[in-house]
DNA sequence: TGCGGAGGTTACCTAAAAGTTACTGGTAAA
DNA sequence: TTTACCAGTAACTTTTAGGTAACCTCCGCA
C-alpha cells in the first residue's frame, strides 16, 4: 500500500481531533521547511535531496529527510530512486500536491505584501493614534 | 504603539531568518487552535471569550488566551474590552486578518476534500497499482 | 586500502508549544 | 456571605518539533 497520509493525521482524523477540516491542511503544510520545499517542487520541478540541502544550507540532513517523509507520507511529494552509480533520489510533487500550490502560492504573496508594510512601518515615524 | 508582529517574529525578519516570506504567513496561522478561530471571527463576526470556549470545549481557558494574543500580537485580531458589569471583551477580526480569509477559506476547502478522499480510501478496497 | 560522494539511520539533546492547576477581582443573584 | 460568572495571570509540567553528531552502505577510483 501506497500511503497517504501519516499515521498518527489519520488517527486524528478518525477519532475526531480535529475541530475542523482546515486543521488537516494545516497539518500536512506544518513544518519548519515544508512550504518552502513544496514551493520549489511545485514551482521549479522535480529536485534531488542534495540539491535541496544546497538550497537551504541552514537545514541539517537529518531534519530535510524529515521533513520530506513527511510529505511523502501525507501524498503531496513523491520520491523516486534511481539505481545509479551514486545514489540518485529525486522528489517531486504529486498530483494531490499539485493541488496545494495555489494555497502556498497565495501564502507567499501574503507574506510578501505583510513583509514590505513591516518594513515600511519600521522605517517611517509611527503615528500614535490608535492604541 | 499598537502592536503589529510579534517581536519575535519582527526579529526573524530583520535577521533574515526566514527563508521566504511565506514563512511569515505559515507562522501567523500556525497554532493548534489558530485557524480555527480565524475561521470563525472571519465567517461570524466577533466572538467573546466565552463564546470561543464554548466552541472549541476541549481548549484550555490559557491556551485560548495565548493564541488570541499572538494573533492580536500579529494584527490580525482586535480585542475590545466593554467595561460592564461582568467583564466583557470581544475579539473581531482587523483588516489585516480580513485579508487572511481567502487562504483559511481555501485551506477549509482543500482540507474538506482531502477527507472526503481519506475517508472513501478507507472504506473501498484499495488498489496496488502504483507504488 | 582507504577515501569520497550519494542518501539514509540512530541515539541523544534542546527549545518551544501545549496543557494543567490554582489563583486574582468585581459584581449580581441565592 | 457565599456562590457563580467573566476574563485574565502565574507557576509549573508534558509533549513534540527541531537540531547535532556519529554512524552505515554501496560503489568507483587513486
Amino acid at each position: 500500500m501506497s500511503e497517504t497520509l501519516r499515521e498518527e493525521i489519520r488517527q486524528k482524523i478518525l477519532k475526531g481531533d480535529y475541530n475542523c477540516e482546515k486543521e488537516l491542511t494545516l497539518s500536512i503544510i506544518s513544518g519548519k521547511w515544508k512550504i518552502v520545499i513544496l514551493w520549489h517542487l511545485g514551482v521549479e520541478g522535480p529536485h534531488r535531496f542534495s540539491e535541496l540541502q544546497r538550497l537551504f544550507p541552514k537545514i541539517s540532513h537529518k531534519i530535510l529527510t524529515n521533513q520530506l517523509r513527511e510529505l511523502i507520507e501525507d501524498g503531496v511529494v513523491h520520491r523516486e530512486v534511481f539505481p545509479e552509480v551514486p545514489p540518485k533520489v529525486e522528489y517531486s510533487m504529486t498530483e494531490l500536491g499539485m493541488t496545494l500550490q495555489p494555497i502556498v502560492e497565495m501564502m507567499y504573496e501574503w507574506g510578501k505584501k505583510r513583509i514590505k508594510q513591516i518594513k515600511q512601518d519600521i522605517h517611517s515615524p509611527k503615528r500614535e493614534t490608535d492604541n
